[in-house]
Formats: structure tokens, sequence, C-alpha cells
DNA sequence: TCTGGGGTCCTGGCGCAC
DNA sequence: TCTGGTGCGCCAGGACCC
């Protein structure tokens, strides 16, 4: 472990919620919720407001509703976030070649490969400009962690928030830690954490004191060493730029679950042409193919077939899927379908022929019976909240709510005061999806790439 | 109450080759 | 020819992360 504070990890504040309160000025100082709106649904991020209900990532949006249910409700403008995830990367980029995104709104920096590391007060001082930066550029606020190590400078950001910057001192690791409960520790989770328990152990001073030994006994050689090795403040891992992804899918939650074999069937094929899709797009190829079904009761399986070489074609892919489903029972209903493509590689075997199917259809053939509300989950109501409009008349908005036949927009903009709400037929000829408007006059740092100032509604799937 | 979507990594069982 | 050990790839499940 370095001596110095070397190591910078930045995280955005309710990145998803502080970007719509941003740019909606009437949802400033209020709960804000972003997530999936369907009936099975959960919240991806709560604002500070909303959290003093108890709402938080990952909880059951229905349970977000009882909790708090005067907050506004919102769907994720993910096009919208990547753009500003940019900006922040790029603002980053200026501290160091060495940034390892882990997420949107969230990142590892290695201010040693910059040349900005120094002293503890040269990274203080680096890591405030930063804040000041992003604050200048995105409107938005972001908190800073220092520290030897990824662990402690992760640790240190999340003591920083929100808005904060913290800087945990080389030599004073071990104190600081010992008192945390383990979960603070990565790769401690809801299991590790209740296998720990059992065993008496409750803090990170505890885990130190059992010994190596007896965590490899309890959690095994790989997770039990390391979890030794992280109570003690030891955490080798390097920062690490471009890293290329190991596997690539796409899964679906059905409002209902699905029993009709044929609907199961068409379902997988779907799943396994979006996959190839976003294979190609990445320009890649994969050699296993991973078919995830998750039952009525929640319990999952995963069923895998790995091909003689890489392909990206979507014929093999969808036949490799559906073999893989013939042999899963799904009589008692299923609320989840996944496929995923693994061993991925940048070529594709050519000699295919043998794997692809050379007249299997080219598109997935519907199954004669749509059981009622078994609709997939993706595509979703037309106006939904949150979504950017254009009115030729008032301008740009965005969607408040809609139902029954109408549509209500919220007139106003992010550097505008909080604007008037207005009610419109949903097949107005005046209304159109909007584009997203600069959370920053000037800066652009909410443009998501080519979409036209007013685009008219999207056609309901 | 009722649990998303996109990922990574580890473990253990099994079959196969040597 | 048979047997046992070992290494490896594949497969399935589970835990974890954001």
């Amino acid at each position: 472990m370095r001596g110095r504070p070397t190591v910078l990890h930045l995280d955005m504040d309710a990145f998803y919620a502080s970007v719509e309160q941003a740019a909606k000025p009437s949802l400033r100082g209020k709960p804000v919720i972003v997530g999936g709106l369907g009936s099975r649904g959960v919240v991806a991020t709560a604002s500070y407001e909303a959290r003093r209900f108890g709402v938080h990532s990952a909880m059951p949006m229905a349970q977000a509703r009882r909790l708090c249910p005067n907050a506004a409700f919102l769907v994720a403008r993910f096009a919208v976030y990547r753009g500003i995830s940019e900006t922040v990367m790029a603002l980053l980029a200026e501290l160091s070649p060495l940034v390892e995104p882990l997420s949107l709104d969230e990142a590892f920096v290695d201010l040693d490969a910059g040349g900005a590391a120094g002293s503890a007060e040269d990274a203080r001082r680096t890591g405030e400009r930063l804040r000041a930066r992003i604050k200048e550029v995105t409107g938005l606020t972001g908190s800073v962690g220092l520290a030897a190590s990824k662990m402690l400078a992760k640790i240190a950001s999340e003591q920083a928030k929100p808005d904060g910057l913290r800087l945990i001192a080389p030599g004073t690791e071990r104190d600081l830690l010992a008192p945390l409960p383990v979960r603070t520790l990565p790769g401690v989770g809801p299991a590790t954490a209740e296998t720990l328990r059992r065993a008496g152990i409750a803090t990170v001073g505890d885990t130190v004191r059992a010994g190596e030994a007896e965590l490899v006994r309890l959690l095994g050689k790989a997770h039990g060493a390391a979890l030794y090795a992280m109570a003690n403040g030891v955490d080798e891992r390097p920062v690490v730029a471009d890293q290329e992804a190991k596997s690539i899918s796409v899964e679906d939650t059905f409002p209902v679950d699905v029993t009709d074999r044929a609907r199961v069937r068409y379902e997988v094929t779907r799943l396994a042409d979006r996959c190839t899709e976003r294979l190609r797009a990445a320009g890649r190829a994969g050699r296993t193919v991973v078919l995830k079904v998750r039952r009525h009761d929640f319990t999952t399986l995963t069923r895998s077939e790995t091909l003689r070489g890489p392909t990206d074609d979507p014929r093999v892919v969808r036949e490799a899927a559906g073999r893989l489903i013939e042999g899963v029972d799904t009589t008692e209903g299923v609320r989840l379908l996944g496929v995923a493509i693994s061993g991925l590689a940048d070529w594709t075997q050519e000699d295919l022929f043998a794997q692809a199917l050379p007249a299997a259809a080219e598109e997935p053939v519907r199954p004669a019976a749509e059981p009622a509300g078994g609709e997939p989950a993706s595509p979703g109501p037309e106006w939904l909240p949150g979504l950017d409009v254009a009115h030729t008349r008032f301008g740009p908005g965005w969607v408040q709510g809609s139902g029954l036949g109408r549509v209500t927009v919220r007139f106003e903009r992010p550097g505008s005061p909080p604007g008037r709400v207005r009610t419109f037929r949903v097949d107005d000829p005046e209304l159109g999806h909007g584009t997203p408007l600069p959370l920053v006059e000037g800066t652009g740092a909410a443009d998501p790439p080519g979409e036209r100032a007013l685009l008219p509604p999207r056609e309901p799937a």
C-alpha cells in the first residue's frame, strides 16, 4: 500500500435524482424518485429529500409510493445521464490518464499516474478543485474520497456525502476501519454479513481479530483471504482504465408471469435478437450463450451452451437460446427471461454453417394466443412522467403525468423559475417529444447526441 | 411488500484427456 | 489393460456491485 493519498474516488450525489431536480426547477427541495414505474419496478435513485422517508435504491417502487406518496416519480432518462457522465469523466481525465469508471456516476482516479498526487494537501486541493469544476460545468455536486487505496477512497467518499470531501490520512486506516460494520467492506453483502454475524463477527475490527484462517474456513479461500486483507486496510487493486466487457446481456421482467409456452419461446427469440444487436453494436462476438429464467417464486436458474467458436449471428444465438429453453419447465410461470453472451472475442468463426439454421425464420413468430396483461415490460405508455416534451406555442417542458387520454405538462427549463402546468389531449398535434436542455447555460452538459428540438411522439409499440 | 437491469467473480461438480 | 492423480473446460448457482 502506498503511503500517500494517491487514489481519488468520485461519487456524484443522488445522481439521477439530482439531474432531474436541476432540469426541473419545480422539483428542487422536493422528494424525487427515479426508477421503473411499472408494477414490478424498483427505485434507481432517490433524492435526499425522499431518503428522509426511508426510500432507498433497489426498493420496490410500490413500497416507495407508500412511504413517500407525494414524491415525484420519474422514469430514468439514461441518454441525459450518460451525456452528463461523459462531461464529468472528461474532467477526471484532466487529472490523470488512469480513470476507472464504475458506473455513470462513480469513478476512481490514480492521481500518481497524472502527477497530481504529491502531498496530502496537494491531493486535497486537487479534490476541491475537481468538485468546484463539476459544479461549475454541470451544476451538480459530487463527493470526493482520497486515500492510499481504492477501498479506502470509496469509504472516504461515502463518509463525505453529500457534497463533501474526505481524506483518510496514511497511518490512520486501521483505527478508522475497526468500528465500522463489516458491510462497509467491498464484497460483503447480505449473505456474507449473515455468515459472519453467526460467527460473532459484526465489525471490521472483529474481522481482523477472527484471523485469516477462520475467515477462509467460513467464506472459502478467495473470499476469506481477500476480506482479511481489506479488514487490515490492505487493498492492492490498481486503478484500471479501459476495461473490456466480458459479457453482454439483455433481460426483461414481465408485468404478469408468463405461462404460455409459445409466448415464452417468442420472448426468448426477441431477447436473443436484442442481445445480438448489442453484441454487434459493440463490434464483438461471443462463444457462450446463457439463458436466464426467473420463475414465479423468484427462484432463478441459468442454462448455457458453448459454441465451437465466437459468433455474432442472430440465427445461431436464437437457435442456442431456443435449445436451452426447451430444457426448462415453465408451466408454473416465469417473471423474467434473459439472454447473455459471454466468452467475448473481437472475431467470429466464419465456419459456422453447421451451427446456423439455414432456413431459420428471420422474424420471431408471435404466439397466436396473447394472455391478457402479459405484454413485455419494455414498450411502455407513450407519455411517461419525467420525459421531455416541446409544445409549438408553450415551448419546452416535461411530462408530469398522463391518463384518460390526457397528458399534463409542466413548462419550465433548467434556468427558469418553477413553471406552469397545462393539460392536453394525448394526440395534440402541437405537442411532441423534446430535446433535454443543458443544466448549465451554454455548456451542453445534458445534450444527448442527435435529437431535434421537436420530435413527433413515438409510435406506441 | 415483494423484490430491475447490467454486469463481475468465485465455487463446486462433472467429464475428459493425459 | 486398468487405475489413479491432475489439470482443464464447461456448466450451474450464488453472491455482490452500481
